[in-house]
DNA sequence: TTAATTTATCGTATAATTGCGATATATGAT
DNA sequence: ATCATATATCGCAATTATACGATAAATTAA
């Protein structure tokens, strides 16, 4: 864009847009249920599970390191990934506030 | 991308990552909140609100009307819009249902 | 009818995302 | 030491997203 304007809104909204947009990709959703499928935080057996080339799967596991939402650590030649639950559980509870707080008022009568 | 892969994906991915796309972006995360705050179905009022140019609100209703997320109504030459709020519920949901679905098994020993 | 208001769309510019081949780097095996 | 394996990063291309001014279209007010 010209310019950014998403600093322009309130922290709670960044917050949650941030994590909104890391899951915004079902190549990130599968990477997701493949590191809670297997009890090994595995790499390698993403790109196999994916249809997707290893680059772009790094770039999209990076992706998923940013928001916070899984970590990693390198243990030999192997990269090993698996889901940050300390995160991964913020986002289904800032997620379950925000949405509860749009609840209707008095009626839905709508538009 | 040079081609999209999406489509390579699960379909109950592919609807959460657009619903989670949806939200992605915190001028609509205020714009659902704005809604949902006022019992009437603003519209220019928005506008008002948002720290963005009239056509870019616009824009970014049509993308939270795209994925169900808002209705919108024509009353007059003004434009009412309110939660849609059955798809709303739908994407808590789902997305609770695709978190619990990722629990860890056993223990969330790591890597 | 004319003017003002409201909102959607068009056109444009910029930035971010997605995807992949090629490569660099590091570890493990021989 | 050499080769194979594993993964992150670079460079590139194509697509999509973000933002806004200008404009169109339709309605309301005068």
């Amino acid at each position: 864009m010209a310019l950014n304007k998403k600093d322009a809104f309130a922290p709670p909204l960044i917050e949650l847009a941030d994590f909104a947009r890391a899951i915004a990709h079902p190549a990130r959703l599968a990477i997701l249920q493949t590191l809670a499928e297997r009890e090994s935080c595995i790499c390698g057996e993403i790109v196999e599970v994916l249809p997707l080339a290893q680059a772009t799967v790094s770039q999209h596991l990076k992706e998923l390191k940013r928001a916070g939402l899984i970590q990693g650590t390198v243990s030999g030649a192997k990269s090993c990934y698996c889901i940050h639950r300390d995160n991964w559980n913020r986002l289904l509870e800032i997620f379950q506030t925000f949405h509860s707080q749009l609840d209707t008022p008095l009626n839905s009568a709508c538009c």
